[in-house]
DNA sequence: GTCTATAGACCGATAGAC
DNA sequence: GTCTATCGGTCTATAGAC
């Protein structure tokens, strides 16, 4: 790993804890051992490495996303392609739920996920683009997806009908709400794994049909 | 309005947009048209100012769920007293919708509200005591609230059978979402007060008991 | 209780040697 | 591409006059 990998890494380290404004060059630089001069021959201002690790996470979320089939919200193709549609039409409610296990675990557990989550909660007000990044990443992203699923789970008759994208702002706040807990307050984590296990169980209780 | 409240206020201000490491003792005094030496005659150092606003803001946070017979999570009497049982239980769905619109509505445009929610957005992190603020009053104090109200009206038969902790979150998870994208986004205020509205409907749509 | 002035530390960023 | 040294500026906080 090269010099340049390792500022960043470091530096969204520090960027996670402490914030922009409280991280300074020397608090980058310290734990590479080496001088804070040496942070201008790869990057040209501290803003600039945070922008870059920005980037970078917006690239590496993207592809996240590809795997699990969520579109990105603005992506150029609106459309639902293929894959997607079998996705949704093939998963089971059980399934679903495990799903959902599976991406909370995941999220919980990735450093570089947590770093940047919370890199971005403590930076979300600092500029309408770090807003609507926030939103875009965290809330749209997730509610579409969940959205068009719900969709073809209602079209399917596996679900009862009502509003899929209440359905899907049903299903999904309570999670991201309780992994916040779970980042605030990691000695509370199994309580937070318990509550949203609790939650996607009864979520399908109550929302699939029974005929 | 004396000097001393005055202080409180615009730095509430300012750390509700900037943080605590991104506001200067300058920043404060400057629109206040005072030098910052003269703060140092009302607050000992900037981090005191900053937990004089966070112990005042307790204060007021706490006196607003005593209103709405919202009891903070380790207050000393545990147990339910008479008003909420008869609060509880007299209210109707229909009403309870309303009521939380009325909160949303206070909540997003009460300046006071916002700013202290947006400072402790972004110091979440900075130390567990303030992370732990976050959570007890922003999660744990609506969740418990919600949660004792669903027992009752389950008891009553007015809703569906359940967990009454998991139909909390079901049920308060969406609202606060919401209101975090309205916060981050007041261009999208419209959309979020919707989106709300839906949710509540729909949820007693889908919860409450048709015999 | 306000001011000006300033101490002393640290900041982001640069210069120049190697 | 790393270092040391340093510039010019800002920071928190204090001293002391009024």
């Amino acid at each position: 790993m090269n010099t340049k990998e390792l500022i960043l890494e470091e530096a969204l380290k520090q960027f996670s804890q402490k914030g922009f404004d409280g991280t300074s060059m020397s608090d980058i630089a310290g734990p590479l051992g080496i001088s804070k001069a040496a942070l201008y021959k790869h990057f040209e201002s501290k803003q600039q490495i945070f922008d870059k690790i920005i980037e970078e996470s917006e690239e590496r979320y993207k592809d996240v996303l590809e795997k699990l089939s969520v579109h990105y919200p603005d992506s150029s193709n609106e459309k639902m392609n293929k894959k997607d549609v079998d996705i949704y039409s093939g998963i089971s409610a059980k399934g679903l739920c495990e799903n959902v296990l599976t991406f909370v675990r995941f999220s919980m557990s990735d450093e570089y996920s947590r770093q940047v989550r919370h890199m971005l909660t403590i930076s979300q007000f600092q500029s309408s683009k770090l807003s609507e990044m926030y939103t875009k990443r965290y809330v749209d992203a997730m509610l579409g997806y969940d959205e068009r699923l719900f969709e073809q789970l209602i079209k399917a008759g596996v679900i009862k009908n009502g509003n899929p994208k209440v359905l899907a702002a049903m299903f999904y706040a309570p999670v991201i709400m309780y992994m916040g807990m779970w980042d605030r307050e990691p000695k509370r984590a199994e309580e937070c794994e318990k509550a949203i296990k609790d939650h996607v169980e009864q979520f399908f209780l109550m929302t699939i049909n029974r005929e």
